[in-house]
DNA sequence: ACTATCACG
DNA sequence: ACGTACGTGATAGTT
């Protein structure tokens, strides 16, 4: 038989600290057992085990068998956010059929050995741990599966030896020498690897070691120190022995993989919301060994009828749309059809409908010349206003988490026979949350806006765009050829670990940062050494050129269309923020601060016979922290026009605003983004090349001068304590689960976002709905202007050359007057037939 | 699939 | 002692 013994304590530990910050939208964490099945499900298609046991040690054991009452008394207890998930794995794995050990007394480890000892002979073990410690119980019928952060490595008696040059049993002696701290072995005082394995490969034991001191050629130090630690060193082989004696149940058969409560399991895993889970498990959907009875079968049974162009319902309905095939629901039928004549005349009727996602509805209506009509409420979008967090909203995980009947008894249908009651849920949800209004008059409508965006796309000149490629390509040819000679050999000059080689090691270049996998090699490294070696600047320039090439030509060419346009996708449920995204390409990070990258905006052009209009907020996130915070003095600057990062240095370093000079300017900008982002005295010291004491001085300054401010950011990051979340002033949300973590950097991580939240979200929501009404006026002003693009603070239209003047008073003044605030939101338009050229 | 890098607001 | 500013998406290299 083949046994996998699983260290539950270390997996779930690895698992918790592997994975970030994640729980339900009730608060429940949920990433060590997320991470824990994600490990569990992989080993066991990897070992595939006859039996499966997992032993976790015991809380609090009452007495110990180590002979040292201190043993392990300095490992840190695990987190309380750790603690809370342990009870739970193993009702997890109850559900699963899987057996869980534990003994009073007795670590995990020592439940390992004992059971690789029990299977072993004829049978096998497998243990699967993510601690070094249990590398002594491999044998030949052991393997000791070492799981690390990347991947899992599996340790054979050859294994072993081939990595550490010893025996498995010697491991032992290893750290009897060396000890450990984490496990509060002392070993042999000043004794370290470096002194402690040879001598163990040459006299194989500790024991042997002290047999033969006197003929070994030692440090005369190291031989002090051998001398005075040989009872230290005994007694740590013997702490660092895993005893093989635990009292668990010797009858194999106990530990057979059991079978799985499917039910149980599946209430827990949706309680936890752990959907995707549950899909691998096979437990949703139309396969679900179990499908949900009680709930479901009390609901009416629902006829299925194709829809015709009769039978198009009249009253409310809700329908689901994947782009071909319309599915809807309407008192006690189901219609289904893919025809797009009658999908056309369901959409164009004027009844109220209700869905799951309305922007493909309203794209599918676009490229028809017609529009969606009547649609009151999209299910995503309900979802994602009240835990943006969330990764995924379809019907089903939805349905989960706001514990809705999914009926996965309809088949193809579940969706939309889950719909009414979910969209239902969702509403009163909403108006719990106090999101009625922001969901109605800006999520919702912006749905058609950004199908209407996406719709339309913008003009692409490709012939301008390759030769710009071609351009690129002939002087990156010249660059390798230059680095490469200057290199003395030829390489990747794109992979960080070549060039981390070529320079910090071939040129001896002085390299400061390193990554996880070696040195670092990014713009800020290579900014440093500029002056240090003439390659520098050549790479520096190549990783320019290759990221214009590859990216923005080839990447961009790949996404033009037939019709001469990209047709960006705007994702609205996808930060955590509420700004929206854009993809396919991402037309909100097409370079624009360096002249070169600049270049690209001439390649997006007005079509013949039309001009761009782009409009912009001016610092648009300063100005609503000034509003929100009420600092009288941080107002003043906007309402008088002033300049805020040159106001902001005179106040900053107390000089009249005639004595700011550009480099002053400059820090004072840096420190108004480092308000908004949440500041650090090392980042803004970073930032801006001053010392770390020089940076808090700025910081200090600052706060003093601008007191409101820093008292709402105080009481932004309490609130977000008090309740969990944080508000925006139209009342969109952000969890912040981050903040009750006892991870001191995740809960660092959790007040900056939670300081930033309101103030990006609250920019996001000011242009959404600046978006909506800039629509609906072009929409009955001037129906040849389109909106086409945003960039966050920024708006384009694609309008007749004849209406642009018009136009861009349109949008300045529609997105001036989207909200009313403490200071103005000033906007700043121009025109020009290409992007480079009205960007003004 | 993950990491490093770099483009934007 | 440790890590280090908010929010995104695309690419190439590495595992």
């Amino acid at each position: 038989m083949k046994l996998l013994a699983i260290d539950g304590n270390s997996i779930m530990n690895r698992a918790f600290y592997g994975i970030k910050a994640l729980a339900t939208s009730k608060g429940e964490y949920t990433n060590a057992l997320t991470g824990f099945m994600n490990i569990y499900l992989k080993e066991l298609e990897a070992v595939q085990p006859d039996c499966v046991a997992v032993a976790f040690d015991l809380k609090a054991p009452t007495f110990r068998h180590k002979a040292d009452p201190t043993y392990k008394a300095n490992r840190k207890g695990m987190p309380h956010e750790l603690a809370l998930q342990m009870p739970i794995i193993k009702e997890m794995l109850g559900c699963m059929g899987i057996k869980c050990v534990s003994c009073e007394g007795w670590e995990a480890d020592d439940i390992l050995g004992t059971l690789s000892k029990l299977f072993s002979g004829f049978d096998e073990c497998y243990i699967l741990t993510g601690d070094r410690d249990s590398l002594q119980l491999i044998t030949q019928t052991c393997t000791v599966r070492l799981a690390t952060n990347k991947e899992t490595i599996s340790y054979t008696p050859e294994k072993f030896r081939e990595d550490y040059g010893l025996e498995p049993v010697q491991l032992i002696d290893l750290k009897a020498l060396m000890g450990d701290a984490s496990d509060n072995i002392p070993g042999v005082k000043g004794i370290g690897e470096k002194t402690a394995l040879p001598l163990i490969q040459q006299c194989g034991s500790v024991e042997e070691i002290y047999k033969k001191l006197d003929e070994l050629t030692l440090t005369p130090g190291n031989r002090k120190k051998l001398e005075a630690g040989e009872k230290s060193a005994m007694n740590s082989k013997f702490l660092a022995t895993i005893v093989c004696k635990a009292p668990v149940s010797a009858d194999k058969n106990e530990y057979l993989i059991g079978e799985r409560d499917d039910e149980a399991l599946k209430e827990l895993l949706s309680r936890l919301e752990m959907n995707r889970l549950m899909q691998r498990l096979g437990l949703t959907g139309a396969s679900a060994a179990s499908p949900k009875p009680v709930k479901v079968k009390d609901l009416p049974p629902l006829a299925v009828k194709e829809l015709t162009a009769e039978s198009v319902p009249a009253g409310q309905s809700v329908f689901t749309f994947d782009g071909e095939r319309l599915c809807v629901v309407s008192g006690e039928t189901v219609y289904h059809t893919n025809d797009a004549d009658i999908i056309a005349g369901y959409f164009s009727a004027d009844t109220e409908k209700r869905c799951f996602e309305g922007k493909t509805a309203c794209r599918f209506m676009f490229d028809r010349e017609s529009a969606l009509k009547g649609l009151t409420f999209a299910a995503d979008l309900a979802g994602y206003l009240l835990n943006s967090q969330a990764s995924d909203y379809s019907t089903e995980n939805l349905c989960l988490a706001y514990k809705v009947a999914y009926r996965s008894d309809m088949g193809e249908f579940a969706d939309v026979c889950s719909l009414a009651p979910l969209c239902d849920k969702l509403s009163a949800e909403l108006e719990l949350a106090e999101m009625t209004k922001l969901y109605n008059e800006i999520e919702l409508p912006l749905c058609e806006v950004l199908a209407s965006m996406e719709h339309f796309g913008v003009q692409a000149d490709t012939d301008g765009i390759r030769a710009f490629g071609v351009k690129l390509n002939t002087e990156l040819e010249k660059l390798t050829k230059q680095i490469y000679e200057q290199a003395g050999q030829e390489f990747n000059i794109l992979s960080p670990k070549q060039l981390g080689k070529v320079l910090f090691e071939d040129l001896g270049l002085p390299s400061k940062k390193k990554t996880k996998s070696g040195y670092s090699t990014n713009a800020d490294v290579l900014e440093e050494l500029y002056d240090k070696h003439p390659i520098v600047p050549m790479i520096i320039e190549y990783r320019t050129l290759s990221k214009l090439s590859s990216t923005y030509v080839d990447g961009l060419l790949k996404q033009v269309h037939l019709d001469g346009r990209v047709h960006s996708v705007f994702r609205q449920t996808e930060t955590r923020t509420g700004r929206i995204s854009s993809t396919e390409p991402n037309m909100q990070n097409i370079p624009v601060r360096k002249e070169l990258g600049r270049e690209m905006r001439k390649f997006f052009t007005a079509r013949e016979g039309c001009l761009l209009v782009d409009a912009d907020y001016s610092q648009i996130e300063l100005r609503v922290l000034a509003s929100v915070c009420g600092d009288k003095n941080m107002q003043e600057a906007f309402l008088s026009g002033r300049d805020i990062h040159t106001s902001t240095a005179a106040q900053v370093f107390g000089l009249p605003e005639d004595f700011v000079d550009s480099a002053m300017r400059s820090a004072a900008k840096a420190v108004n983004f480092g308000i908004i982002y949440g500041i650090g005295a090392f980042s803004l010291s970073k930032d801006i090349g001053v010392s770390v004491a020089e940076a808090k001085k700025y910081i200090k300054n600052y706060l003093d001068n601008f007191s409101k401010v820093s008292e709402f950011m105080d009481k932004t990051v309490e609130d977000a304590k008090k309740n969990g979340y944080v508000t925006t002033i139209f009342g969109r949300r952000r969890y912040i689960p981050e903040l009750s973590s006892s991870n001191k950097v995740v809960q660092a991580f959790g007040k900056r976002a939670a300081m930033n939240a309101p103030i990006q979200g609250a920019a996001a929501d000011i242009i959404k709905l600046a978006m909506v009404k800039v629509y609906r006026r072009l929409k009955a002003e001037m129906p040849e202007a389109r909106l086409i693009l945003q960039v966050h603070d920024e708006l384009i239209l694609e309008v007749p050359a004849a209406q642009a003047a018009a136009a861009e008073k349109l949008l300045k003044d529609e997105m001036e007057a989207a909200v009313s605030l403490a200071v103005p939101m000033t906007v700043d338009a121009h025109s020009g037939k290409s992007w480079y050229d009205a960007k003004g």
